[in-house]
DNA sequence: ACAGGACCTGGACACTTGTCCAAGACATTT
DNA sequence: AAATGTCTTGGACAAGTGTCCAGGTCCTGT
């Protein structure tokens, strides 16, 4: 029996080269792209090797199975977002808010998301929120993303005097997150620009106004 | 050449016989359970039939595709859903109501879906609707849904006295719709009874106080 | 120049899937 | 009871899938 070295297949953690981390970032890119156009179940290694412009066997070289680019994949779309929640956040600091200028920045936040890009990304996340409902593997992914809503709405309403931020910092999130749900699944906006800020406007007044 | 008799495969339109109507049925329960507890993707022929406790060839006599399947489940989770909303807009009729109970009623509505049973439904709905993002087709399902929430939404925001009861309405049905995605998503419920009722109550208020 | 490692990939395997068929079981009408 | 049309189902097929492997190529350090 030949010593066996040591096994060159199924590395996938523990790479070295710049090239090999270049491949596998273009990969995940191409997964993102997938689950945002065809869902989860649109991942195939085939689709993602064809989406990326590689071959075949390239995805089973990076990524230990299927379940594993789809994890790092999601990971990876969580991670970029949580990035741009907290550069918002960071750009709101703890200032003094107007309601117009909350409202135009809000409508602005919303109107950009739908953009063809950034529909992808949209549908992405809430193929993973269907996914935390079922497997506590993308729960955890959606923690951190979670915090980082909750965080940045949370930062909203205090800018804008609301007397309970958490509470109506959960309300806001989830209001916007059934209002772009909405955007998505109608196809057409139903809520253009200028109605969109009515919108918001009455939304964060609402919240601004109540008491517990 | 025997003459051809009427092709007997197939049919799936023009049934005559009940045992028939009432497999038919089955099938269908069974795909809308698939559907709520695997996702859209999760429904297979073969775990259709299993699911349903009959041979794997019945669902292609009953449906002349697997995506004739899907979407008559898809069809009817619907109509059932529609039903249950009409129910309840005419029990609410249009009386005057109060906020308590109406926040009661939101709650009751809310946790009463939060429900093992419910949940799949729920799930399913969610997966409607990012199949509709989609497909056009799906999004004609989605259609009458909307019309029904919008209008038992409406209904509940007049009651209560909203000045704009169709944009208060709207945004009441997407705040509760993205509620209902975090409970779903974060697995267990981070809203429990009295703060459930307290962020609801804190929602309506400010909804009602709204001015456009 | 060369060795060693990482990267790369064409091809193969077992398995699942959608769909179909041909033959039988059953009910209802005649 | 015979006929007729529906229901029922075991089995088969091609297509697509996840995964693996064996051998190749390329880069980097010496």
């Amino acid at each position: 029996m030949a010593a066996q070295p040591s096994p060159p297949r199924a590395l996938s953690r523990g790479r070295r080269d710049a090239r090999g981390e270049r491949r596998r970032a273009e990969l995940l890119d191409a997964a993102i792209d997938l689950i945002g156009a065809q869902g989860i179940d649109g991942v195939t290694h085939r689709a993602v090797a064809a989406a990326a412009g590689v071959p075949a066997a390239s995805t089973s070289y990076y990524f230990r199975s299927k379940d594993e680019l789809i994890h790092e994949a999601l990971r990876t779309l969580a991670e970029r977002e949580i990035e741009r929640l907290r550069a918002r956040r960071e750009a709101l600091g703890d200032a003094v808010a107007d309601l117009e200028e909350t409202t135009e920045a809000l409508a602005a936040w919303i109107e950009e998301q739908v953009t063809p890009a950034g529909r992808v990304a949209m549908l992405a996340q809430y193929q993973l929120q269907l996914e935390a409902a079922r497997r506590p593997e993308a729960r955890e992914i959606l923690q951190a993303w979670k915090e980082g809503t909750d965080d940045l709405s949370e930062t909203a309403m205090r800018s804008l005097g609301a007397p309970d931020v958490r509470t109506s910092g959960i309300l806001l999130v989830c209001a916007i997150d059934g209002l772009r749900l909405r955007l998505l699944a109608s196809g057409h906006a139903p809520l253009q620009g200028a109605e969109l800020r009515g919108v918001l406007r009455a939304l964060l007044v609402g919240l601004t106004a109540a008491q517990p």
